[in-house]
DNA sequence: ACCTCATAGGTAGCATCACAAAGTATTGCG
DNA sequence: CGCAATACTTTGTGATGCTACCTATGAGGT
C-alpha cells in the first residue's frame, strides 16, 4: 500500500473521526486502528494528527471526552454530541458532492466544446 | 450549490487540472470554466487558485505553456507533458484509493470488535 | 533486573497550499 | 465614456496535517 501522501486528507480528517466515533464511543488509540482496519490500511494516521484533531472537535463542541483507567492505563473514551452527529450528517453530504464531483472530472474522456 | 469548504481541494487539485488537459491544450480561464462545466457547478475556482497551480505544475514540468494572441488578448495555452500524463495516471490511482477509503469508513454502519 | 515492544497520551514547530484581495490590460457593448 | 467579460498576475494569510519528540504503564523475553 502506498503511503498515502498527507496533504490530501486536509479537511476530510474531522469527517472521517467523527464517523468512527458514530456507532460508540472510542479512545483516541483505538480510533487509529479503526481508520486503518476500515480502510484497508489506506488511512494509517500517525498520532501527531489524530490527538490535535480530537483535540479540536471537542473544542468545537462536536464530540466529548471522558477520561477512564483500564489496566492501569489512562484513556479518553471519546463521543459525538447532538451538535457532532448533526455535522457528521452535513459532512456525509459535502463528501458525497466532492467525490462525485472529482470523479466526474477524472473519468470524462471528451469535454463539450467550451463555447 | 453549497460553497464549498476551501481545504477540501488541498492535494487534488494539481489532479484535476491534468485531467482536465488531458484531451487538449487549455488557457487558464477555458480551464477554469471547464472545470465549473463538468463539476455541475461544485468546483468554481478562483484565478488565484488555478493561475499559480498551472505555474506550480509548469515548474514541475508535468505541463507546457505556449503564448497566443487571440482577437488582442494574450492567453497561455497549457497541454500536458509526457511526464503530465504519467502523473495522471498514477493520481487518478491515488485519488481511486483514497476515495474508496474514505468512502469505506463513511459508509459503515457497525466496526467489527477492535480485539 | 533489564530491555523492548505495544499501548496510551501529549506538544512544538514546520511546510504546504488554496484562497482572498488587489492589480494590469484588452475587447466590446450600452 | 462606463462597465462587463476576458485573461493573467502577485502578495499575504489561514488552516491543518505531519515530523519529531516527549512521558508513562504493562507484558514478555533474556
Amino acid at each position: 500500500m502506498l503511503p498515502m501522501r498527507p496533504e490530501l486528507l486536509k479537511g476530510h480528517l474531522d469527517t472521517l473521526l467523527l464517523a468512527v466515533l458514530e456507532p460508540g464511543p472510542q479512545h483516541g488509540y483505538a480510533v487509529i486502528e479503526t481508520l486503518r482496519n476500515g480502510s484497508d490500511g489506506a488511512l494509517d494516521l500517525p498520532t501527531g494528527t489524530v490527538y490535535p484533531a480530537l483535540h479540536r472537535l471537542e473544542r468545537a463542541g462536536l464530540i466529548a471526552g471522558d477520561w477512564q483507567t483500564v489496566g492501569g492505563r489512562r484513556r479518553r473514551a471519546y463521543r459525538l454530541t447532538p451538535a457532532g452527529q448533526a455535522a457528521l450528517g452535513e459532512q456525509r453530504a459535502v463528501w458525497e458532492q466532492f467525490s462525485t464531483a472529482v470523479t466526474a472530472v477524472l473519468t470524462r474522456r471528451a469535454w463539450p466544446a467550451t463555447a
